[in-house]
DNA sequence: AGGCTTGCCCGAAGCGTTTCGGCTTGGCAA
DNA sequence: TTGCCAAGCCGAAACGCTTCGGGCAAGCCT
């Protein structure tokens, strides 16, 4: 049906291993064969056998992610987001990126083995690290490439694409210090998530450095969604301590969320409460009307290309050092944040 | 590293031939020797290499979806839920099912061949048929097996899974012209859409049925979204032409929308219009706080387990009488309907 | 006794690739 | 002339599996 290596050989007299060679640019095949050999293939509109190749030498092309099984559906929009990026960031470097999505009740471990052993895949990316990562221990131990879309820990000792999200937290924080604000509200992530943690150790670090105490009370975890931006809002501005005089929020909706909960309680940004936010730039979210919010932001768009260098990198065995690289984020001035008082 | 069929063999004393035969359940292995092997298969944490077994057999048990590159946000969601079952779905017949995200610019079938010739699918799941579907045609011609999600005419020559839609849009219409409505109007989703057309051709002829012409002002085609629905009622509502009395919403966000241009323009359900809708039963709908609303149901959630079926069905050569399957609806009288005036 | 079936098993070939080691040729230095 | 080297090429083995065409008993029929 499809061409394959032999068709070359046969049609170019050479021996289906040169062919090969040909192919893969080794460096022991003239210049001249080399290129009738690229000829005959595409006029033969040759595809090699991605099977066969794994076969024989280990490697497929073809790298993947497991979509983790809880089912968290303000999420699923930036799931599809970053397969299409992640597709298209590894077909241009020829490898097929695939997805598999995990079970339910299933191991998530278990999968990737299954998807190993089966013997199709090279690498995988990973998403949502946790602190001693089972995933990562289970693929290092078989020498599988692997690389984490964030960090499970600072300095981890695996391939990974992340921004600092401790130098994020001290920056919203400094913004507003610096505005003159001393009681600064965080509402932040889900407390399983190692981002959420890294800006909280930021928030705090720039609150230390500037002789405030953090204070539990004005530090909010939750999902990132618009009900738990307004209840957090809610609630630490109905608490027993001291109001917050400015909020930092931990993405856009939870900035939809802190907008809802101030108009309700008539205060006004920022005149009454300045706020700041992070912005991961997730499509649709444009439209969501946010007035203008200072803060930092940084397009998790970003992600996909330096994530397929990293995993490419991985599986060509580079040193650790090219294979652990940290996004930017840039400082966004848009007028909601106001002196205190 | 991984077990295969060799180490097996050596530790039953069997031959690698006999071991796979038994493994595969070929009717001349003795009923012991299948045991004695399935044990020591377990014991040796053995998993069969799919790309051998593509190799040898041209089947490795893996089939895929080509997620069509248009970026629809509202349908993300959809997606993310439709990956998760037919993961599920396949996983449970000892298949593997991934995904694979086209190209913003490439070819559909483009990528289609791309993962045939590298050789490592055995058939696909198709979504959002057309008439005279290209992929179809380049699968049919290729001989790779396929199922489809819906129909690109009432009666393709490809395996499918599918509700009967023109009979959905029969028995909305039908709802309302058994309470006494004359002019009823249907908020449609994209014309493109096959189920659309099907739909659409249902409430012409359930009108023509009830003697009634149907009136192309009275139909709206457009994404299925909140805002398309209002527009579509404030259209139908203040044009030129008699107002109609009842409402048929395509599906559930289109039901908000007229639900809301309803009440922006001061006009009760059922009071003064009634209203029925087609019920997808998507996750996260439920939270939509709409009112109870007469209509069809039919869960698209349970659409993963007769496609997988038909796919692996269409991969083992079954007569095409048993892979174009029908799926049932059921009928909701939820109060949203009374007669008019 | 001869032949036939049935049940169980095996060797070997082959799927399409990569890769190891070795082969030839021509050119150049000794 | 001989010896050597590099450039360019090739055969064969291997990857793990399936499958074709047999083989060898034991049991049955005539």
């Amino acid at each position: 049906m499809s061409a394959t290596l032999k068709d070359i050989a046969a049609r170019t007299g050479l021996s289906v291993t040169q062919v090969s060679r040909a192919l893969n640019d080794h460096d022991d095949v003239s210049a001249d064969t080399k290129i009738r050999v690229r000829e005959a293939a595409t006029t033969l509109n040759y595809r090699p056998n991605l099977s066969a190749r794994k076969l024989a030498s280990g490697r497929s092309g073809i790298v993947g992610l497991v979509l983790p099984p809880q089912d968290r559906t303000p999420r699923d929009s930036m799931f599809v987001q970053m397969v299409r990026g992640l597709s298209s960031a590894f077909s241009r470097r020829g490898r097929l990126f695939v997805l598999h999505a995990a079970e339910e009740g299933e191991d998530v471990v278990a999968v990737h083995r299954r998807l190993i052993d089966g013997g199709s895949l090279d690498g995988f990316v990973l998403i949502e690290p946790e602190h001693d990562d089972p995933r990562v221990a289970y693929l290092q131990r078989r020498g599988v490439p692997l690389v984490m879309h964030g960090r499970g820990s600072l300095t981890p000792d695996y391939p990974y694409f992340d921004i600092d999200n401790v130098a994020v937290g001290a920056e919203l924080t400094g913004m507003l210090l610096r505005a003159g604000h001393r009681r600064i509200g965080f509402v932040n992530g889900l407390a399983s998530m190692c981002y959420v943690a890294h800006r909280r150790v930021g928030w705090e670090r720039a609150l230390r450095e500037a002789g405030i105490a953090a204070d539990p009370a004005l530090h909010e975890h939750g999902p990132m969604t618009e009900s738990v931006g307004a209840l957090a809002t809610l609630r630490m501005m109905n608490g027993d301590t001291p109001r917050p005089t400015a909020l930092i929020a931990g993405n856009m909706l939870i900035a939809k969320g802190i907008y809802n909960a101030l108009s309700m309680l008539g205060l006004k940004v920022p005149g009454d409460v300045s706020v700041v936010v992070h912005d991961d730039m997730l499509p649709g979210e444009d439209l969501m009307a946010l007035p203008p919010t200072s803060g930092t932001r940084s397009p998790l768009a970003q992600s996909w290309e330096p994530l397929a260098q990293g995993l490419i990198g991985a599986i060509e065995r580079r040193p650790m050092t090219e294979l652990q690289r940290m996004g930017g984020f840039e400082i966004v001035e848009a007028g909601s944040v106001a002196p205190p008082d």
